[in-house]
DNA sequence: AACAAAAAAAAA
């Protein structure tokens, strides 16, 4: 009979209940083979494994493989009192230890290999499938502990004689019986490839929802005496409970109907929102990559092709990636509003935020479901419908989870880790696999991040993905090295070259070319802001104080923190009172000097409130809308310049105090022959943040040169303009190869770390070593995480608690933390000191934090603070070993300073 | 000699 558990097999265990755990549920372990054909049937089930493009059957076995290794005796002495006797004997005195999932791999495809055979067909010519091809699929199934695994030779020639390698064949045959699946037909190199890691995903994401236990209650060794019968009458409709508990259940997607039925708010598209309406796409997975002015629609404008492609069958969802978290949060809440026009009203698709602290955002929190309220059958119609936004709670409780619902938004790290050889990688393949991958602002990213952006391009494209990339402006560099990466995903080789130098502009790209698609500006958008050139600090200075006695909104932006502390300093002494903004505040002070100043400068700013100055380093640079009627910033690279420049009266005003186009660049003259100090001399700090001086030259000449920023413009010309290395000047040569030599090793060190997709789902695939963590940024100096506290009646509490009662509430215990958290560069701080008297307070306190933050005492440091006037001060060493006091000052943020002598 | 902002970090 078919599906019959042999005498011995059922008493396997697969999952035993953690020590300690509530003792009210029926059966102590879960069988072995209940817990396969669990997990099988959260796979047959799951929406997204139609696209691996095998037959239930076929899916099914192999998923429910997986967990093989779990036969031997390696794995069943884990828990002594489990130790299957009926089938084993007495639990011997010694067993040898051993990972399963490593057992797992050696079992199927050594150990079983004969009884398997039937899974694998012959092509027309009677070709067959490769030993290694097989081999292939069993790593994508055995290797589910996130990573791939290698088969142990020794271990191998062991297992293969062991008795448990009985045990192991008649499970397998017992599950062949039970799923009867359909040869699979030889694949190509190609599909072997994306069957391999798409496989690899797919269990890892069935596994960790058929692994819950109040999902799949723990059932007795008689209940799969008849396996089959386990499997459909039990696995399956627990399967499919559980998917929609998940969130994960089937949705459908809507058909596009014009960009109206997304946005309620757009009554005349822009242009590029109009061209992207109606513009032909590619076949077959597809890049588009869009260029506008800030404020054109580009979001909007995306999440038309999205739609569209999703519309025609080429995804099931859609992940935008953005450089920030904050700029995520923002982002969520513009989706949030938007994201059900992409389904069909009756279906319930998840949207969830996904970034390392996504809990912590109050909006997000709010939508996060009950684990059940998504489980149709238990919510009333009337909470369904109402729930116009959700997000299962099993998906918002983790990031790499969060990638699996239908429409995510997060930052960039969370898909970049995808192509990383960070653990179970792979689920977050499998997050993506399938949707619209939208990244934002796709020129904010330095050399190493833009190698991985190409490597996630591409692996993207081989997956079968389409993509959208949304920017300002482009370098035509970083366009074709964008596009060359997704083209070779498809493995299109054949060079494209792009030729097109409009703006704003449209990039198509598929499998059969290239095309580009100028496109006009959206109306009443156009800019053209003057350049002067500032050559002193003292001068700018002058400027500020006397804009600010005419009542105009002023603001100062500074490239070193010191330096923004110092120049506000400077301005108290004349009399001007101006505010303080960078990120050297703990984390409640920074949002609330961010609202303070949205409230001054933002686009509801009442005239009567923008009178003042504002002093800051680059946190206004992007994301914030502020409007400033004086702009003045030390010299930067040409597009953070041209970012900066954005804020210069940026909305429409009635009247303002000054009222002219024109920003003040601070910088030295860009004379023709610059010596090695060209810019230190002025700007220090500036020559250590933006290491390369040559571009820092040719962006104070282009501006010079053309004296106007002009959008649409002249942009282009300007960025390409300074990023012409052709034109380097002798005297800044040295330093700028040092950089430039900086870049190329970063981009290098992405190249290795990256996964590579056609070396498939192997230990080789990557540096998989796991003692090595794979960072989604470099760190160019290795930074602290301060986590300010205060000692009261015993106790520390973290300083936002102090500044916001709520917060004293044990539940917000971690989000107090997290918001009393400063950065600082671990040269001025390595470590803090704790008084004798304190050290128990700081200890019980530092046991609250998760064990991550406990553990890394090197990097996660409890600074203690005693209120003195108009701040605070804590005690400490920087890396030298030299005693600082660290000041906290409520207006210019936290401050190392030498501790005074004795 | 001098240093921005930014993210991540537990398993099935």
């Amino acid at each position: 009979m078919a599906g019959k558990v042999n005498d011995g097999l059922r008493f396997f265990w697969g999952k035993a209940r953690p020590a300690g755990q509530a003792e009210d549920v029926t059966a102590p372990t879960h069988p072995l083979v209940a817990h396969m054909l669990d997990v099988a049937a959260v796979a047959v089930l799951w929406p997204g494994s139609s696209r691996l493009g095998l037959d239930r059957r076929q899916l099914g076995l192999l998923v429910a493989l997986h967990d093989m290794g779990k036969v031997t005796p390696a794995f069943q002495a884990k828990v002594p009192a489990h130790w299957p006797r009926q089938a084993l004997g007495p639990l011997p005195d010694t067993v040898v230890d051993s990972r399963h999932d490593v057992d797992g791999l050696i079992l199927l495809d050594r150990v079983c290999a004969d009884v398997l055979a039937p899974l694998f067909g012959a092509d027309a010519d009677g070709l067959e499938w490769e030993a290694d091809d097989k081999a292939q699929l069993w790593r994508a199934v055995a290797g589910h502990h996130g990573q791939p695994v290698a088969i142990d030779e020794t271990r191998a020639r062991t297992l293969g004689h062991a008795a448990c390698a009985a045990h192991a064949r008649e499970l397998a045959g017992l599950l062949l019986d039970v799923f009867r699946p359909p040869p699979i037909p030889v694949p190509s190199l190609d599909q072997l490839r994306q069957l391999e890691w798409q496989l690899a995903g797919v269990t890892v994401v069935t596994d960790w929802i058929g692994s819950r236990q109040d999902w799949f209650p723990y059932v007795q060794p008689d209940d799969v005496a008849d396996a089959a019968g386990y499997f459909w009458n039990h696995a399956l409709p627990r399967a499919q409970h559980a998917l929609a508990r998940a969130g994960l259940g089937p949705v459908t997607v809507a058909p596009f109907r014009g960009i109206g039925h997304l946005f309620a708010h757009v009554q005349v598209p822009s242009p590029v929102q109009a061209l992207l309406e109606e513009i032909a796409l590619p076949a077959g997975p597809a890049l588009v990559v869009i260029e506008d002015m800030t404020g054109s629609g580009k979001t909007e404008a995306a999440l038309v092709v999205a739609h569209r492609l999703m519309a025609s069958g080429r995804a099931t969802g859609l992940f935008v990636a953005l450089p920030t978290m904050a700029t995520a949060n923002a982002m969520f809440d513009r989706i949030a509003a938007a994201y059900r026009g992409l389904f069909q009203p009756s279906a319930h698709p998840s949207l969830a935020l996904a970034h390392g602290r996504a809990l912590l955002d109050p909006r997000f929190a709010a939508v996060v479901a009950p684990d059940d309220a998504l489980d149709a059958a238990a919510v009333p119609q009337a909470r369904m419908e109402a729930a116009e936004v959700s997000c299962a709670a099993w998906l918002a409780g983790e990031s790499r989870r969060a990638l699996l619902a239908q429409v995510g938004v997060g930052t960039i790290d969370q898909a970049l880790m995808a192509v990383l050889p960070v653990r179970f990688a792979t689920i977050r393949q499998a997050g993506l696999a399938g949707k619209v991958l939208l990244v934002d602002e796709c020129h904010a990213y330095d050399p190493y991040m833009q190698a991985e952006m190409a490597a996630l391009l591409r692996f993207h494209a081989s997956m079968g993905g389409s993509a959208i990339l949304l920017s300002a402006t482009l370098t035509k560099a970083v366009r074709q090295k964008l596009v060359a990466a997704f083209r070779a995903g498809l493995q299109q080789e054949a060079p494209v070259s792009l030729s097109s130098t409009a703006y704003p502009l449209v990039t198509l790209v598929g499998c059969d070319g290239m095309t580009e698609q100028p496109c006009a500006p959206r109306p009443g958008l156009a800019r053209r802001i003057a350049v002067r050139q500032s050559g002193s600090e003292a001068a700018v200075m002058v400027d500020v104080v006397a804009a600010a006695g005419q009542g105009a909104a002023v603001a100062w932006v500074r490239n070193t923190v010191d330096d923004v502390i110092a120049t506000a300093r400077a301005l108290a002494q004349q009399g001007v009172e101006a505010q303080v903004f960078h990120a050297r505040f703990a984390m409640i002070d920074r949002l609330a000097i961010e609202r303070d100043v949205l409230a001054r400068f933002g686009r509801n700013s009442m005239p009567a409130d923008r009178a003042g100055v504002l002093v800051a380093s680059q946190v206004i640079e992007q994301s914030l809308d502020l409007d400033f009627d004086v702009l003045c910033t030390d010299l930067a690279p040409m597009d953070l310049i041209i970012q900066r420049a954005g804020r210069l009266r940026r909305h429409q005003r009635a009247a303002r105090p000054i009222d002219r186009d024109e920003i003040c660049v601070l910088a030295p003259a860009p004379v023709d022959d610059p010596d090695p100090e060209w810019i230190r001399r002025l700007l220090p700090g500036t020559a250590a943040v933006y290491r390369d001086p040559a571009l820092l030259w040719r962006t104070a000449r282009a501006l010079l040169r053309m004296g106007t920023i002009e959008s649409p413009g002249n942009v282009r010309d300007l960025i390409e303009a300074a990023g012409d290395t052709s034109i380097t000047p002798e005297g800044l040569a040295t330093a700028s190869s040092v950089a430039t030599g900086h870049g190329l090793a970063a981009h290098d060190a992405a190249r290795r770390n990256i996964l590579h997709h056609e070396w498939g789902y192997t230990p080789g695939s990557g540096l998989w070593e796991p003692d090595i963590r794979t960072p989604t940024r470099l760190e160019e100096r290795p930074y602290v995480t301060v986590r300010l506290g205060v000692l009261r009646a015993g106790q520390v509490w973290p300083w936002a608690a102090l500044k916001d009662e709520t917060l004293a509430a044990a539940h917000a215990h971690r989000r107090a933390w997290a918001l009393s958290e400063v950065s600082v560069a671990q040269g001025r701080l390595a470590s803090c000191h704790v008084a004798e008297d304190a050290r128990e307070a700081v200890a019980t306190a530092r046991a609250g934090w998760s064990r991550w933050e406990r553990e890394a005492d090197d990097r996660f440091l409890l600074l203690l603070l005693t209120e003195v006037e108009g701040g605070a001060e804590g005690r400490g060493h920087n890396a030298k070993g030299h005693a600082v006091v660290v000041r906290y000052d409520n207006r210019y943020g936290l401050e190392v300073v030498p501790a005074p002598a004795g």
